[in-house]
DNA sequence: TCTGGGGTCCTAGGACCC
DNA sequence: TCTGGGGTCCTAGGACCC
């Protein structure tokens, strides 16, 4: 029973989160990126999408185009990077292997944060957190932040704290202690509550955490939804959200690019567009999964008053997982939603209803999901890493993908390796 | 002039059925 | 002119997350 749990069983766990982590990473290998602003820009070096603390200091916002505080450059000596993914990635991996020292239950729940259960652990947790802190840094050189309490939110608030403080680390175990930071945090820094959540909570007068905990149950249903009266059970210390396990899958898989010139040409969107459906099938098999259903999607820039945009779905009832068939697919898809005379900026594919592709499907009609020589070319394929360039993608990637200001791929690449 | 990418979940409304 | 009610499934779109 839920209720007769003593305080000793009550639940209790960690978010560990990377300080500005892309940034971070950067610094790592580049240690004269310390102490000056750093930006790490988007696809096409178009928008911010990670600033250090000097670079947040500057204004510069999450998202915010690069042509917007493109002055402050020079102004600022601002350290601008093209995002380097394959660096994160392996850098992410790194962190999440520290911190599996730390507790067998551990979810990684992005690839700067991940959970870990402290249930029934006899530890002394205030000292915990940081040791937790200093560990990751002494081996991967990644600042981390740290928030320990009873819930997934509350874990949140208490790291987001530790964060904002320079704390490092946080305990909110003792609920007196909690409201009393409750009472200071803003409704849409909670977890879950967005822009137009605290808008609308703000008309209603209710301003910060502690009032949402506060709100009766039945009004937040009523006026919210099930998602905000879970979140404002576990701002009352009730865990609503378990820790998931690492076996979980993803439900979907996309590769979507937006355009550094806008494509008009039918055969280049074409090509494109089979590259991508490459790329997300990749990643779809390397979890097990093949493909029920099949998006295709194209746009103009929605910044324009002709914006165009338009998407098409194809089904294949046993799962898809065969690149070839994929492409085809594909192809018809396009075929269906391609307007002549459209500048395309952006298109994508998302490959949806995932199935796993050991099961055998039975279906008379459903057809087979792969044959024996079809599973071993795919595998031959994915092993080769993104090297193979399949017949219709050859040409177009050069026209449209931007990285000026890249770093070179330290951990992953051999030829990138640096050199000391 | 120039504006990311990859996910999850919920909800409302329409189609359809009995 | 009168003209049921309820369930399910599907889809598009919104909100939110990092």
């Amino acid at each position: 029973m839920l209720f007769e749990l003593s305080s000793r069983d009550q639940s209790t766990l960690a978010l560990v989160d990377c300080n500005n982590f892309y940034a971070s990473c950067e610094r790592v290998f580049n240690p004269k990126l310390r102490n000056k602003p750093v930006v790490v820009l988007s696809n096409n070096d178009g928008c911010a999408i990670a600033r250090s603390r000097e670079a947040k200091a500057l204004g510069i916002a999450m998202g915010q185009p690069f042509f917007e505080w493109e002055k402050l450059v020079a102004l600022h000596g601002i350290q601008v990077l093209s995002a380097n993914f394959a660096l994160y990635g392996d850098m992410s991996r790194r962190v999440m292997e520290v911190l599996k020292e730390f507790s067998p239950e551990i979810e990684i729940y992005s690839i700067d944060e991940a959970f870990l259960s402290l249930d029934r652990m006899d530890i002394d947790l205030e000292e915990y957190g940081h040791r937790i802190k200093q560990r990751v840094y002494q081996c991967t050189g990644i600042p981390v932040s740290v928030g320990i309490s009873r819930t997934k939110t509350l874990a949140k608030v208490a790291n987001h704290l530790a964060k904002d403080k320079s704390l490092g680390s946080l305990c909110l175990l003792d609920e007196t202690a909690t409201d009393r930071w409750l009472a200071v945090i803003p409704t849409q820094e909670l977890w879950g509550i967005g822009r137009k959540k605290s808008a609308w909570l703000a008309g209603q007068g209710v301003l910060n955490a502690l009032q949402l905990k506060n709100a009766p149950d039945a009004w937040v249903r009523e006026h919210l939804s099930v998602m905000t009266l879970r979140t404002v059970y576990e701002l009352r210390g009730i865990p609503c959200q378990a820790l998931e396990d690492g076996a979980s899958s993803k439900k979907s898989v996309a590769t979507t690019r937006s355009f550094a010139e806008a494509v008009t040409d039918k055969g280049e969107l074409g090509s494109l567009v089979a590259s991508f459906v490459a790329m997300a099938a990749e990643k779809m098999r390397a979890q097990g999964s093949a493909a029920r259903v099949i998006q295709v999607f194209v746009q103009s820039s929605p910044f324009r008053s002709d914006y165009y945009s338009n998407s098409a779905v194809g089904k294949v009832p046993y799962g898809e997982g065969y690149t070839p068939r994929l492409m085809a697919m594909t192809r018809g898809l396009l075929g269906r939603i391609f307007r002549p005379g459209v500048a395309y900026k952006r298109a994508g594919v998302i490959l949806m209803d995932l199935v796993r592709a050991d099961i055998e499907v039975s279906d008379l009609f459903a057809g087979r999901r792969y044959n024996e020589r079809e599973a071993r070319l795919m595998a031959v394929v994915d092993r080769l890493e993104g090297d193979v360039c399949w017949g219709p993608e050859l040409l177009a990637w050069g026209t449209v993908g931007r990285q000026e200001k890249r770093t070179p791929k330290f951990t992953t690449r051999w030829q990138e390796v640096l050199r000391v």
